[in-house]
Formats: structure tokens, C-alpha cells, sequence
RNA sequence: GGGUGCGUGGUGUAGCCCGGUUAACACGUCUCCCUGUCACGGAGAAGAUCGAGGGUUCGAAUCCCUUCGCACCCGCCA
């Protein structure tokens, strides 16, 4: 079937959603996608889409036979142009639903400018396609408007990001993709070199190091809405490559960077969606949110805090609880509202998926209505010790405790706090609650490799006040780093970075990163330091994530153009896929996988 | 690397536990009818090797094994 009318492109004169009552009797052209088709017999109506909206368009048999016949032969999603007159809709006909409800335009002239096949799925936000099926048709899927309003949101977001950053003399920087790969943190993606054989680029996980050399290069306030890498296995929150909104700046500390970054939120919040954070926004300390909440990213949007019953545990007769606490850990617990009508079978699965979690073991005391203790451990409690170490618990409730070493308490009971409140549906989804957590810890000890770690990375400044610890108990020193959290997702991270060359040596040192190493991998960013390095510190933030709350959308890919799949793949191009033997050997690479090469 | 769930016409689902005529429903598609619909309506039609392979059985969408794909989670993500 050819296109029933092809000649010179007809210029629009509207787009769909901009015409009214004050344009009747108008000649306007619109271009767009046909929506939908009801056709009466006598009477055809087209809805034309485009990204701003619909416009009804009426065929009348009875004005223009030919024209009404042509239109006969319109399907969704056929690429039309079409000219006519702005009307009035008759009386009674007009749509409320649509901004352009109350006028429609009587067709003179229509070009169909494409044909479309039958789709896979149909164009609505209210999708009933599965996501892969999306994934692999993605231009369709794009057509969506709410995808459409999500692509609109992200560029919105960079625009006032970029216009915020301008106007405060930050400069906007390129930083290289075919970077270094550098040891610590993520798995690297790998690039090849053809000229170096047997050499590989890394993909950079974030410009931090370049962000940091432009710091010292003089730049003093620099910015990218940079690509970053990370070859990981993905979540829902989680894609290989993401988008930062990453930024340094000279002379400044924490409070200016932490000052800048809670004005910028606010600003994106209220200007896309009119929503007012709190200003200032609240600070945890790391301490504070692993002992209230047990993560250091705590969803504020519901209470639920965790419970120290250290002191009780201390003088009870129950030996796994004084245990606990005499060999340096910790009884920590939950008080559950209304979880004493938990059933038995219930509460057994709360006890494996706190196995699950990592825990030895769950004990529970239910406090009936009437105030009776009903427990797994009933005998070893008396209950005037325990309601006055949680007074705050009621009759009706059930109480959960978990006695362990602290990191594995704070993990198990953090993780149930998140489950109880989505089941028990404690979280209010009309709620914002961002906050920052401060003071986080510089180093942890990894039992695997028998080495302190850094929480945040090797650049971070040590608190002032906490140098000294450096070198008698590095695990008490405390950074100047800094983690933007909303609703229980990490949205950024920062800190002031090391900005001397012999702290910077000390800190490689106490995390086992030989001289030799360090220089051979850093050695550029140790000479720069030596150079002059300005103290300077900075942020990025997750602009994937910040797209993904602010659209209120269930999964990073929503806010992602053309994202991977869980394995990393793309289901529209087939990325990635084998090459030919003649590009491998161009490479001086040999792969040892089964399919190492395209078949011809 | 591991755990869980899902996979049935173009799409979304039911059927699967407890095997048994022609695999059901809605949407979409196609044909015809219809001059005020916007989830248009009416009449009819086409369309499925039940993800793939193997096994058990007289008989498998259904039970078993293997495998592939997608999702969620653990590990991992300085």
C-alpha cells in the first residue's frame, strides 16, 4: 500500500496540545501520529499525537467525500499532516479530559507522510507490555507519553543544574572516557588499545580524579554531567552506565559544598514538580543512622526505629542476650505496631529471612492487649524489666530482637525495618525526606583481604579533629565525606579531598597500596600534589536516581533513553555482540569464551 | 556465583496443584455496517508447534529433568 498522498513536506503550524477556543475559524496544519481512529460511517474521527499532547481531527463525508474516503484508510501510529479549520464542538461533544477538548479541526487537506504496521503494543501510559518486549521495541515505547514526560523531566533537570551552576562561576569540563584503570572500588570496563598491543583504556567510574587535577589545574569551580561506568551486576537502581551530576570546587568546606548542593535540590524540586524539601535539610551522623536505622541511607519517610536494649540485656537471665553484650556486641531490637496478631507462620518467616539477613537467630515477645508477654524466650524475662527498657511499646505489639556483633544487628534489623514498613504499608509515598549523613567512618576492615578499606575512596580527607587516630586506631578516624540520601536511596556523595601529598601517602599506606603501586597508578595525582594543590573538595550526584524519584517512576530505566537489561545487554541494537576475527586479531586479542567471534 | 518469581495467538491474562474432546477471556488485527465519538458501538473472521529440548504416560500447556530469556533479591557496586 503506498502512502496515499506524497509531495513537499507541509509545514506544521501548531503543535497538538496549543489550540483553543481563541484559534476558531483558524487554517492551522498539525503533524503527528494517529492515536486513535473512530470511524461512524459518515463521520471519521482521528486523534493526532505528538509529544505535546492530542488533537481531534474530524473526516466529514458530507464536506469533503474524497477526503473522508482517503481517511478511511488511516491506522494507528500512520504519520499524518493535516490542514483544516479550527471549530467549536457541537454542544455536548466536547472532552473535559483533554486540553484541547473543546475545539477539534474540520480536515480540508491530510498527507500521510508514513505508514506503520500493526504494533506490538499499544501506545498509553498505562503499559500492559512486558518490559523487555518494551526494551526491544523502544522507539514505540518512547512514544508513551509518560516516557515522553520523563525524557522532558531529565532534560529539564540538566538545564536548571547547568543554568544553577553557571550563574556561580563553576565551568563546565569534558573529562576523558578512554581513561586509566585504577584499582580499588568497581570492576572496570575495558577498551583495547590497537596501537598499544596487549594495553587496555578503562571506562572512568567517575572523573574523580580528573575533577580533583582540574582543582589543581586551577579551574576552581568546575562541573560535567558526566558518564560513568561501573561493571557491575545490576539493580533496580542500578545501570553500567549512569549519569552524574559531578562537580569540585577550590577553597570551600564541607558546608559550602553541602550548602550548594541542598540549594540546587531545592530549586529541582520546586521548579519541576512545586514540591517544597526542608531547608535545612535534617543531618544524621553515620553513627546516628546505623543505630536508628541500620543503614547508612535510611528511608525517613517512615519511624520504626530501632530499639537499644544493651542495658537490659546486661541483667537478664537470657545467656545469648548477655552474651551479646559482654563480648562486645550489641541487643538491639523492633518494636512492631499491631504485630502481636503476627501468626505463628509469620513470625517463622520473619525469623529465616533474618537467618536470610545474616543473623543467628530472632528472638520475639508479643505484649498482648492485655499486657501479657507471650515469647520465645518467656522464661528468661521479667516483664517489668523489659516494658521499662521499651516503654515506648504498647499492648498489641510485637517486639523482634537481635543480638550480635553490631555490624551484623544494625544489618539484620535494618533490613526488616525496610520490609515491615513496606509490608505493613508504614511508608507514606506523599512524603520527601531527604537528608545528609556526615561523618562517616574513613576506613573499615575487610576480613577477606586483611586490610582496611576505604568507606568512601582514598581521597578523602580525615576529619581535623580525628588525624591523630591515623595512626594509633584508623578505624576511629572519621572523614569529612558527606551522602546526599531521599527516601531511602543514595543520591550522592562527596567529601573534602586529601589535598597533601604526605597525607595522601599515609592514607595509600594504612590501605596497603604499596609505594610502588601508588605511584605507578596515582603517580600523576601524587606529582600534581606536590605541585600546589589547592585544598579543595566536591560531590556528584545520581542523576538516573534523582529522575527516577523525582518522575516517580519504579525503575532507573524509565529515566534511561536506551537502558540494559539485567544481563547488561540491550534488547534493541543486540549490544553487546561478538566481532570478527579480523577486529580481534587488529586488537592482539584472543577471547577464551565459546562464541569468541562473529560468524560471517 | 547463588536464591525466588514469571514465560500460553500481536498484547495482557485464565487454565497448570488434581494429566483426558475443539486451549478460554479481554484488548489488538482484518472484513462489513454505522454522522458526534473520544475505552465509540454493532455483526462476522483470522490468528497459539502453550519459551526451547528431553523424559514419564495410552495421553502432557499441566508431572519430572535440562536449557534459554526477563524481572526482583543476595554477593558485588572505593
Amino acid at each position: 500500500m503506498q502512502p496515499l498522498e506524497r509531495g513537499l513536506l507541509v509545514k506544521r503550524s501548531h503543535h497538538c496540545s496549543e489550540l483553543s477556543l481563541s484559534h476558531i475559524g483558524q487554517t492551522v496544519t498539525l503533524a503527528g501520529w494517529v492515536a486513535s481512529r473512530r470511524d461512524h460511517g459518515g463521520v471519521i474521527f482521528i486523534d493526532v499525537r505528538d509529544r505535546y499532547g492530542l488533537t481531534q481531527i474530524v473526516f466529514d463525508s458530507e464536506e469533503n467525500a474524497p477526503l473522508h474516503a482517503t481517511a478511511d484508510r488511516l491506522r494507528n501510529e500512520y504519520v499524518i499532516a493535516i490542514t483544516g479549520t479550527v471549530s467549536v464542538r457541537p454542544e455536548g461533544s466536547e472532552n473535559p479530559h483533554l486540553p484541547t477538548g473543546s475545539i477539534e479541526i474540520r480536515a480540508k487537506t491530510l498527507e500521510l507522510l508514513n505508514e506503520a504496521t500493526p504494533l506490538p503494543f499499544a501506545i498509553e501510559d498505562d503499559v500492559h507490555a512486558s518490559e523487555s518486549l518494551r526494551l526491544q521495541h523502544r522507539y514505540l515505547d518512547l512514544r508513551r507519553p509518560k516516557m515522553q514526560q520523563l525524557l522532558q523531566l531529565r532534560s529539564q533537570v540538566s538545564h536548571l543544574t547547568r543554568n544553577y551552576l553557571h550563574a556561580r562561576e563553576f565551568v563546565e569540563v569534558e573529562t576523558p572516557i578512554l581513561t586509566k584503570s585504577t584499582p580499588e572500588g568497581a570492576r572496570d570496563y575495558l577498551v583495547p588499545s590497537r596501537v598499544n598491543p596487549g594495553e587496555f583504556f578503562a571506562l572512568p567510574q567517575s572523573p574523580q580524579l580528573f575533577k580533583q587535577i582540574l582543582m589543581i589545574g586551577g579551574m576552581d569551580r568546575y562541573f560535567q554531567i558526566a558518564r560513568c561506568f561501573r561493571d557491575e551486576d545490576l539493580r533496580l537502581d542500578r545501570q553500567p552506565e549512569f549519569t552524574q551530576i559531578d562537580l569540585e570546587m577550590s577553597f570551600v568546606d564541607r558546608e559550602d559544598i553541602m550548602q550548594l548542593i541542598e540549594d540546587l535540590i531545592r530549586l529541582i524540586f520546586k521548579e519541576t514538580k512545586q514540591i517544597d524539601l526542608p531547608n535545612p535539610i535534617p543531618r544524621l551522623s553515620f553513627e546516628e543512622s546505623m543505630g536508628r536505622y541500620g543503614t547508612d541511607k535510611p528511608d525517613l519517610r517512615f519511624d520504626l526505629p530501632l530499639q537499644d536494649l544493651c542495658q537490659f540485656a546486661k541483667t537478664c537471665d537470657f545467656q545469648v542476650f548477655r552474651r551479646a553484650v559482654e563480648s562486645g556486641g550489641m541487643v538491639k531490637g523492633l518494636i512492631i505496631p499491631k504485630g502481636a496478631a503476627f501468626t505463628r507462620n509469620r513470625i517463622d518467616n520473619l525469623i529465616d529471612t533474618a537467618k536470610e539477613f545474616g543473623a543467628k537467630g530472632l528472638a520475639w515477645v508479643k505484649i498482648s492487649d492485655e499486657g501479657q508477654l507471650d515469647s520465645s524466650i518467656a522464661k528468661f524475662l521479667k516483664t517489668e524489666a523489659l516494658r521499662s527498657a521499651l516503654p515506648s511499646a504498647n499492648p498489641g505489639d510485637l517486639l523482634i530482637f537481635v543480638a550480635d556483633q553490631a555490624a551484623i544487628v544494625h544489618q539484620v534489623l535494618g533490613r526488616l525495618r525496610l520490609l515491615l514498613g513496606e509490608e505493613l504499608q508504614l511508608i507514606d509515598r506523599t512524603r520527601w525526606e531527604p537528608l545528609w549523613v556526615i561523618d562517616f567512618p574513613m576506613f573499615e576492615y575487610d576480613e577477606e583481604s586483611q586490610r582496611h578499606v576505604a568507606l568512601h575512596h582514598p581521597f578523602t580527607a580525615p576529619h581535623p579533629d580525628d588525624r591523630a587516630f591515623l595512626d594509633s586506631q584508623p578505624l576511629q578516624a572519621k572523614t569529612l565525606a558527606y551522602d546526599f540520601v531521599l527516601n531511602g536511596f543514595e543520591l550522592g556523595g562527596g567529601s573534602i579531598r586529601i589535598h597533601s601529598p604526605s597525607m595522601q601517602e599515609k592514607v595509600f599506606d594504612l590501605l596497603k597500596i604499596s609505594k610502588v603501586e601508588a605511584r605507578e597508578k596515582f603517580g600523576f595525582l601524587l606529582d600534581a600534589l606536590e605541585s600546589g594543590a589547592p585544598p579543595h573538595g566536591g560531590i556528584a550526584l545520581g542523576l538516573d536516581r534523582l529522575i527516577m524519584l523525582l518522575g516517580q517512576t519504579e525503575s532507573i530505566r524509565d529515566t534511561i533513553p536506551f537502558p540494559k537489561t539485567q544481563k547488561a545487554q540491550c534488547l534493541m541494537t543486540h549490544a553487546p555482540s561478538t566481532v570478527s576475527p579480523e577486529q580481534l586479531q587488529e586488537l592482539s586479542i584472543r577471547t577464551t569464551a565459546k562464541k569468541p567471534t562473529a560468524t560471517p
